[in-house]
DNA sequence: TCTGGGGTCCTAGGACCC
DNA sequence: TCTGGGGTCCTAGGACCC
């Protein structure tokens, strides 16, 4: 059995933690520009405010009810997440942290819905912060099964297990294929066009149209319903593949010294990210993207990517290859709305051996060619504006965990000449 | 006028390699 | 007219998640 464990309004009840005198009151919290509503208390909920909407459009409801409408402060819902987590360590061995506000508990024989409300209660005592519990046969039902616990708050207490349940069809009669886990609007269409427009419709269907229709994901999800495990609880997170930092402008930006600026913020965020992690990486993308929503405005949105000659998480280098191919993708005359940078392909710093490192000998960019280039044009000798970060620890012997990356082929999209770099195609809508 | 950020996985076509 | 097969890596975009 699986317990799926997941606070209610998250953001908004961690606000509430610290302002209890905003309890039982409408309140928001807004994306980080602050530009869409992201987490709703019960009270915002129950005046028509969606998920994901644009402040502006809520701007009338908010005013004519008072709603209290709060900046995010991720710092903040951390914290109160590991609170949370911490708790539910002390309660099973077998713990998947989905996300911030969710962990897929697995559960021993004797765990039961009792146990589940006595956890509940716990876990708001302790934190403030309230939980429904869903209990399943697998992860996808225990989904539904909070799915319900929630939905049905009055009913259920917060928490429902829906194996002991005596008409499980009933609730996934009850779920619209919309609503389920892994299910967007795509497949939901997809699954309409079928007939099946519930999580009952989809458990009964025939596994080879879904197959066909929807590929291995749908199969899974198929097997799922019907109580057949295939998403094994992931203990320890997966290795990361990337890191990425952007943002959006407030108001759009035009110039290359704007959107230079902008970027030596997100390499200098993305960059701190992976050496916290000790991790280094080899290749580095920037890309760029006017505001889709403004339809009569040329559209342009172009990213490049490069791969370093040796791995690294310096931030001075980062900003200088990052600059660099910025440069290639800008161009004059649009409204540029966002930029960011990517930092992937990362190694650990530990694991990372210079002479194991094969990288590609034609396709990349030398690393100190550029950081040499940089500090000649601008810098005195004696006082580079950019040093070499340092390159992890060098190891002796050959024992230990080798990093060794494969090398790579001739491409044409990458040279070690800065002169040579693909022109941007027309990307012009 | 304003409409998030950070992820994963998948697909498809082109270039390239052997 | 017909014109390899299998593989990787690239870019770009879609779909989904929270």
């Amino acid at each position: 059995m699986i317990a799926l464990v997941d606070c209610n309004n998250f953001f908004c009840s961690c606000e509430r933690v610290f302002n209890p005198a905003l309890q039982g009151k409408p309140i928001v919290v807004l994306s980080n520009n602050d530009g869409c509503i992201i987490s709703r208390s019960e009270e915002a909920k129950a005046l028509g405010i969606p998920m994901g909407a644009p402040l502006h459009e809520q701007q009338e409801v908010i005013r004519k009810h008072d709603v209290q409408v709060f900046s995010s402060n991720y710092t903040l819902y951390g914290d109160m997440s590991a609170r949370v987590m911490s708790i539910l360590r002390e309660e099973v061995t077998t713990i998947e942290v989905y996300s911030i506000d969710e962990a897929f508990l697995k559960l021993t024989g004797n765990f039961d819905e009792e146990m589940a409300r006595a956890l509940r209660a716990k876990i708001l005592q302790w934190t403030g912060i309230p939980v429904c519990i869903g209990i399943g046969s697998t992860k996808l039902l225990a989904k539904i099964a909070n799915r319900h616990a929630k939905k049905n708050k009055t009913l259920t207490g917060g928490v429902f297990d829906l194996a002991s349940y005596w008409d499980p069809e009933g609730i996934l009669a009850d779920t619209p294929t919309d609503g389920l886990w892994g299910v967007g609007k795509n497949l939901a269409q997809r699954l309409k066009g079928m007939d099946i427009t519930t999580a009952l419709g989809f458990q009964q269907a025939d596994p080879a149209a879904i197959r066909t229709s929807m590929g291995v994901v749908g199969e899974r999800m198929l097997r799922e319903l019907n109580g057949i495990s295939c998403l094994e609880l992931e203990e320890v997170p997966p290795d990361r593949k990337g890191v990425m930092a952007s943002r959006s402008f407030g108001s759009p930006v035009e110039t290359l010294e704007e959107l230079e600026e902008a970027l030596a913020n997100h390499v200098a965020r993305a960059s701190e990210k992976i050496r916290r992690y000790g991790l280094l990486a080899t290749r580095l993308e920037v890309f760029i993207k006017t505001n889709r929503f403004r339809k009569d405005d040329p559209q342009y949105s172009r990213g490049i990517a490069i791969t370093l000659d040796r791995p690294t998480n310096g931030t001075a280098e980062l900003m200088a290859v990052a600059r660099e191919l910025l440069q290639r993708i800008y161009r004059p005359g649009y409204r540029y709305k966002k930029t960011g940078v990517q930092l992937v392909h990362l190694v650990d710093e530990d694991a990372y051996q210079p002479g194991l490192f094969d990288a590609p000998k034609a396709n990349r960019i030398d690393l100190d060619k550029i950081i040499d280039e940089i500090n000649r044009r601008l810098g005195d000798p004696k006082n580079p504006v950019i040093t070499r970060a340092s390159q992890g620890t060098q190891r002796s012997g050959s024992g230990g965990k080798g990093w060794q990356m494969k090398a790579e082929r001739h491409s044409p999209h990458y040279t070690t000449d800065w002169n040579q770099l693909p022109e941007a195609k027309n990307s012009v809508i």
